[in-house]
DNA sequence: TGCATGACATGCACTATCGCATGGCATGAA
DNA sequence: TTCATGCCATGCGATAGTGCATGTCATGCA
């Protein structure tokens, strides 16, 4: 008589873990333990349930079928947990404890920057997390509290409030300018963004000589180019006066995508989030002609 | 900073446990743990939540809102939890480990004991548990794997076979027979079930000197005042016979519900589940006669 | 063939968690 | 009042769960 009992729900956790992320070792780094505990525990449930949840292979776990009926379940059990995380967030209506706020990287660090220390000069006993990255985090998942993006997000569940519009227009670096002028019939080498990786048709027409000459995925990587001065950008004119470069009249300034902060409904009226907000938009306001 | 984490899945059982129970002790219990392990697990989801979920007053644990609302998604995992264990043993082809069957007392002792010899003889490794009880057990809760109920059991998700039709009829013991016998126009004393507290219209006509003497809340004690000779009582005609009682001819035999096997839609295909009916339904089959 | 890498198994020492025993503090009955 | 009961807090020893160090085994590259 095998001992037959129900799982203890954090290992179904780790069960899903091990299913979402292919290995001990990756498992165990995303819930913040050695992978030697999710191997005991995955152990564990299977004792439990008298199952083989995975094959152990030479080139690690691979999950049977009951396995996955067991992540299915627990996907949902997790989706239970972080909406009840949410809701008891967004109640809240303490200005302290944590709140995680995510942004690209460049807007960081050269607009928010000045927003983000007045915050936590004004509300000290809140505790300010900050995730620059240019990945979508989901905000269902609660990798993040608060986001602010570069065009409204998709998202059902998410609300949204638009902070300022933008225009983009074309920069070089002083010296790829002086190049220029030298030579003015020479082709223009554009850096172009890989998500926009076409030139305006303005471009086109107004000079003809235009080639692209190099793709990037990243948008820290092309500022950094602009700035060695390899050529021509597109970018939005904020950034392109944040990074000393030039403005240049190849095309006529065009609209680029809005800014928008974007929390998910339930977390919107948080008091956190709430003072967060109340401070971005008349920051915003104030600061709007940099933007266009 | 206070350590803001993401609460354990196991610790949100535990508040579950502790809203449904109303105390530590209770809710240990439930869970098979000590009552000062609920306590330290409580006092770790509100560490990690930051929140209090239960004011500690003189009379026991009181559960704020926030615990409710924890309350409500945590029973939707568990919900989610049950489904999954069902679903895993549906999918079960083995005929070995734990099969739960519940049925009401007196159809085991009478009835149902020699298929049960029966079935662990023929299948040794599985391991039987009895709920022997008149509640209906939750068997969306998996409370038991398989039941045996006299009258269908409502529930939405629940598959059912019927075993057969029964009737039931006026029994009393010998000695409560003499006694009739020696004083014909004396009252006849009826000990009557509380969910059927009326004496059937044609008894009323034809023994009209017919009274209530006691109402039970239980087959079991009433089966027991019968056998002593405290009056007579409409039963399953299985049920009369069984306990040796004489039947009378105070009213014909009338329809009673029905014996049905009833199990979740989930589990009645697992081998387990499905080698029990085969073994229950010809039983039935070849006892017919004791039960009309 | 040798070497580096990634994935897991195993054994040992540590620490967090648990159960148990004791004690306090209300409430209600004798 | 006195006692019994139910509910919880606290402290201590036992235990189960965890992290780390080490070893094995495949795979792929040079």
């Amino acid at each position: 008589m095998q001992r037959v009992d129900d799982p203890d729900w954090g290992d179904l956790k780790t069960v899903l873990a091990l299913l979402r992320h292919g290995s001990l070792a990756a498992a165990g780094q995303a819930l913040g333990v050695n992978y030697t505990t999710v191997a005991r525990r995955i152990a564990r449930v299977e004792q439990a349930l008298d199952l083989t949840l995975f094959e152990r292979l030479a080139d690690g776990y691979h999950p049977t079928e009951a396995a996955q009926l067991i992540g299915e379940h627990a996907a949902r059990m997790e989706a239970e947990a972080d909406a009840m995380l949410r809701q008891l967030s967004g109640q809240d209506s303490r200005l302290r404890g944590p709140l995680v706020i995510t942004a690209p990287q460049l807007l960081i660090a050269h607009v928010l920057a000045p927003v983000l220390q007045d915050f936590t000069k004004a509300y000290p006993d809140i505790d300010l997390h900050l995730r620059a990255s240019n990945d979508l985090l989901d905000l269902n998942r609660r990798e993040a509290d608060l986001a602010i993006r570069i065009s409204r997000a998709p998202g059902d569940s998410l609300m949204g409030r638009r902070l300022t519009a933008q225009k983009s227009a074309a920069f070089a670096a002083d010296s790829y300018v002086e190049a220029m002028a030298k030579a003015p019939e020479a082709p223009i080498d554009w850096l172009v963004y890989e998500a926009m990786a076409e030139l305006p048709a303005a471009v086109k027409a107004q000079s003809p000589q235009s080639r692209i000459a190099m793709v990037f995925d990243d948008m820290v990587a092309m500022a950094g180019a602009a700035q060695a001065g390899l050529g021509v950008v597109r970018m939005p004119v904020f950034l392109g006066r944040a990074l000393g470069l030039q403005p240049l009249d190849l095309m006529p300034a065009q609209p680029y995508a809005d800014i928008w902060v974007v929390a998910h409904a339930d977390l919107w009226p948080s008091a956190k989030v709430t003072a967060f907000r109340q401070m971005l938009v008349p920051f915003f306001k104030a600061q709007g002609a940099r933007f266009t």
